[in-house]
DNA sequence: CGAACACTTTGATCCATATCAACGGCCGCA
DNA sequence: TGCGGCCGTTGATATGGATCAAAGTGTTCG
């Protein structure tokens, strides 16, 4: 789970690359944790490396809180390697998970862009690196590199359309079925050949994910059993009949 | 609810506007549907125009579709006047509101940004004038002006909380919770002294915005009027006891 | 190696809300 | 003025999934 330094090797000549021909290592660390993030892979190594410039590496162990309706958001975060969870709620009323972040996704933006609290709060689920681009390093940034500024705006974009996906599916589908969906979408086919999920955290955060309580998942889960439609072991699920599985989505 | 062409009583005197000292009607109109977006009002004159340029009028009849998943989203929607509903979902899941978008609200945004195609569907409830952007437009004059790129990515931060607001209230509260939020968020204090709330759309699809049934929506009114909380005459409701309807959120 | 704790499972029960089914009222239209 | 259709209401009933309780089953740590 290490930032992958090697990317590095491509040197751009840029104005500010040549008045400092070497990048500290602080710079490159941060540039390859930005690279992660699907929306700014196509940014220009200049806007990139000024990007880098005044960006904060936090290193997070397991339980650590990053953000909370308490303990103010303090910008853009950028997972770079780990697991954060992203929940919404309080304590009288109960929390919902709304995201479980990996390397390359974003946190933060609505509240950075807004200049508003956040109403979520995010936590480390495994020892994590996050790269922390406060408020007035972005916006600087991205008034200067209109690339900058439409990545910003495609990561919004892509956020606004999960959580309508997500709104969708707790309107319109039977915990059931959200419970099935996962477990197709999240299936991979892994070196033994049979098509298996790998929980990415404990059941009860994966139930809570999917708006159901930890009981209704784990009976759920052995209801499929029973069917003959996936194994369970541990985080471990193997997929033994894709199609049964597909198919019992309406019944018990 | 027309548009507002007073505004264009201020001229400012960019390049672009020397040139052509005089702007087409087309343009004073468009300009003034866009300012009406709080996300671009700040943005320079020279800018709307420029924005205004190429964009497309649509005159909607009550009824009318704006897109949806068959007919291709053809870029991001500016409601000039009117009454848009947003809604998820399909023929056999059917379907639930998301959003009733109003003058100054901004659809499709996601979608052309990503350039993908919409999985929600947009229709006029009432007659209604919006403002098309194609993708091609958008992205040419978002490259243009950093200001602009900047005014969607905050347009997206907006939508994505919005978003993520109304999954926190699906998840963690009570349907009659999210209804008396809903009074209470929505009353204004009208001409006749008292708070009242006016619905701004059939009794069911305020229902389905809420995830709730007609049905239940119904009941709930009627439970609150008999704890004399409210009255209702038709689409107009009346608080008469706001201590009231803020706590009868738990009981029956 | 064993205790303590955290997570998951299983069982029994409950209830908020959906569903199904009529009915009533209002409105546009002829 | 009457009639047909859509909304909204009301009633009866059903149920998906929550809740409460308690017993496993790891898994961390002294």
């Amino acid at each position: 789970m290490n930032m992958r330094d090697d990317r590095l090797a491509i040197r751009e000549s840029s104005p500010a690359m040549s008045v400092r021909p070497k990048m500290a290592v602080h710079d490159l660390e941060m540039v390859s944790a930005l690279r992660g993030v699907p929306a700014l892979q196509a940014l220009p190594q200049a806007v990139m490396t000024r990007l880098a410039t005044g960006a904060i590496r936090l290193d997070l162990i397991r339980g650590e809180s990053l953000f909370s309706a308490e303990a103010h958001c303090a910008g853009l975060y950028v997972v770079a390697s780990g697991r954060i969870m992203l929940s919404v709620g309080s304590a009288e009323a109960g929390h919902k998970v709304i995201r479980l972040a990996e390397a390359g996704d974003v946190l933060g933006l609505s509240a950075t862009l807004l200049g508003l609290d956040t109403f979520a709060s995010a936590e480390a689920l495994v020892d994590s690196t996050v790269v922390l681009l406060t408020r007035e390093t972005l916006l600087d940034r991205a008034a200067r590199d209109v690339s900058l500024a439409l990545a910003l705006a495609n990561i919004g974009a892509r956020q606004s359309r999960n959580l309508a996906i997500d709104l969708e599916s707790v309107s319109l589908q039977s915990g059931r079925e959200r419970i099935v969906n996962y477990l197709l979408a999240n299936a991979a086919t892994g070196p033994a050949g049979p098509l298996t999920v790998l929980l990415s955290a404990k059941k009860s955060i994966i139930a809570s994910r999917l708006s159901v309580t930890p009981e209704y998942f784990s009976r759920t889960l052995h209801e499929l059993i029973s069917a003959g439609a996936i194994a369970v072991n541990g985080r471990q699920i193997i997929i033994l009949d894709a199609v049964c599985l597909r198919n019992s989505d309406h019944a018990a």
